[in-house]
DNA sequence: AGAGTTGTTCAAGC
DNA sequence: AGCTTGAACAACTC
C-alpha cells in the first residue's frame, strides 16, 4: 500500500525546493512521477546528518529520513528539464537546479518520537561536534566481538563504512580480528580521532581519501586509499590478506597490523 | 550479460 | 544476552 506524502519545501540554507512524492521505500510502486504531486508548501528548515542518516527537517516538524544504503545516490543536474528516471524517489528542485535521490534503503517521513528513537539508537558520529567518544570507547571495551565488526556497527559508532574500516585499522596498525575489549586506550583514541580526520576530508571532498599523499583530482578510488583492494602493503611491501567480516571484504597487512 | 558493490535490518539459532 | 549468519532489498557500473 503506497502511502504517499507530498512535500514542497524551500530549504533556506541549501536553497532547494523539494517537490514530489516522498514515499516509504517499502512500497515497490513508490516512485517519483513528474507532475504527480500536489504541493503543500512546507519549508525545509535544515538538513542534518547522523551517521549515514540524512534528516531533512520541515516547518511542520515532520522529518524526512533518507538513508542511501549501498546503492542509493544523490545526483544533481543543472537543468530542470532532466526528466526524473523512474527510480527517483525524491526530487528537490529550484529553478534550473535539480537534485534527485535514487535507491535509498530508507526514505520516510518520521514523527518526532521516531526521530528521537533514531538518534538515540545510533552511535556517536565522529563528524558531529556533539559526539561523545567515551560512549564509543566504553562499548568497544566491553565487547568480545572483533574491532573489525564493532567499528562498522552503527549503533556503536556511526558513519564508518567498509572502506573506512579497512583503512582506519591499517592506519592505526590494528588487526581487525582483535577483540574490542583488548584494545588499549591509545588505540581507541587513535581510531576515533583518525575517523574524525578522515571523515572530515571525505565530507569536504565528497570522496573517500585515506592516503595522506593522495591529492584527489577526480582520481580513482584505488589511488586515494592505502590498502583497500590492494595486494601489497604500501608501508612494508608485504602481502595484503583479504578476509571477510560479515560478508564484506576487509584487507589486512599481518605485518603492520599484528594479531597479538 | 553477469558479477560486483562505499549498507541496513530482521529473524533465527547458538 | 551477546553474538553470528543468512536473506532480502536497492540501482547502477563495467
Amino acid at each position: 500500500m503506497p502511502e504517499g506524502h507530498t512535500i514542497h519545501a524551500a530549504a533556506r540554507a541549501h536553497s532547494l525546493i523539494l517537490t514530489g512524492n516522498v514515499i516509504d521505500v517499502s512500497s515497490p510502486q513508490g516512485r517519483f512521477r513528474s507532475g504527480a504531486a500536489r504541493l503543500n508548501g512546507q519549508t525545509c528548515v535544515s538538513v542534518e546528518a547522523y551517521g549515514k542518516n540524512l534528516l531533512y527537517r520541515f516547518g511542520n516538524e515532520k522529518v524526512l529520513r533518507v538513508h542511501l544504503g549501498l546503492f542509493g545516490r544523490i545526483r544533481s543536474y543543472n537543468s530542470s528539464f532532466f526528466e526524473a528516471r523512474d527510480t527517483v524517489r525524491v526530487r528537490f528542485s529550484e529553478k534550473s537546479n535539480v537534485i534527485d535521490i535514487t535507491g535509498p534503503t530508507i526514505c520516510k517521513l518520521l514523527r518526532k518520537a521516531e526521530v528521537q528513537n533514531l538518534i538515540n539508537r545510533i552511535g556517536p558520529d565522529p563528524l558531529r561536534d556533539d559526539a561523545d567518544p567515551e560512549r564509543v570507547f566504553s562499548r568497544i571495551s566491553k565487547s568480545r566481538a572483533s574491532i573489525g565488526k564493532l567499528i562498522m556497527d552503527q549503533s556503536i559508532i556511526s558513519g564508518i563504512g567498509n572502506i573506512y574500516r579497512t583503512e582506519l585499522l591499517w592506519r592505526q596498525s590494528i588487526h581487525p580480528n582483535i577483540s574490542g575489549r583488548s584494545l588499549l586506550r591509545f588505540q581507541l583514541e587513535g581510531l576515533w580521532y583518525d575517523a574524525k580526520y578522515l571523515l572530515r576530508i571525505g565530507a569536504k571532498r565528497n570522496s573517500i581519501i585515506t592516503n595522506d599523499a593522495a591529492i584527489q583530482n577526480g582520481k580513482k578510488l584505488e589511488e586515494s586509499v592505502n590498502i583497500f583492494g590492494k595486494s601489497s602493503c604500501p608501508k612494508c611491501s608485504g602481502n595484503v590478506n583479504q578476509i571477510a567480516i560479515n560478508g564484506r571484504k576487509v584487507f589486512v597487512c599481518d605485518v603492520c597490523q599484528p594479531f597479538i
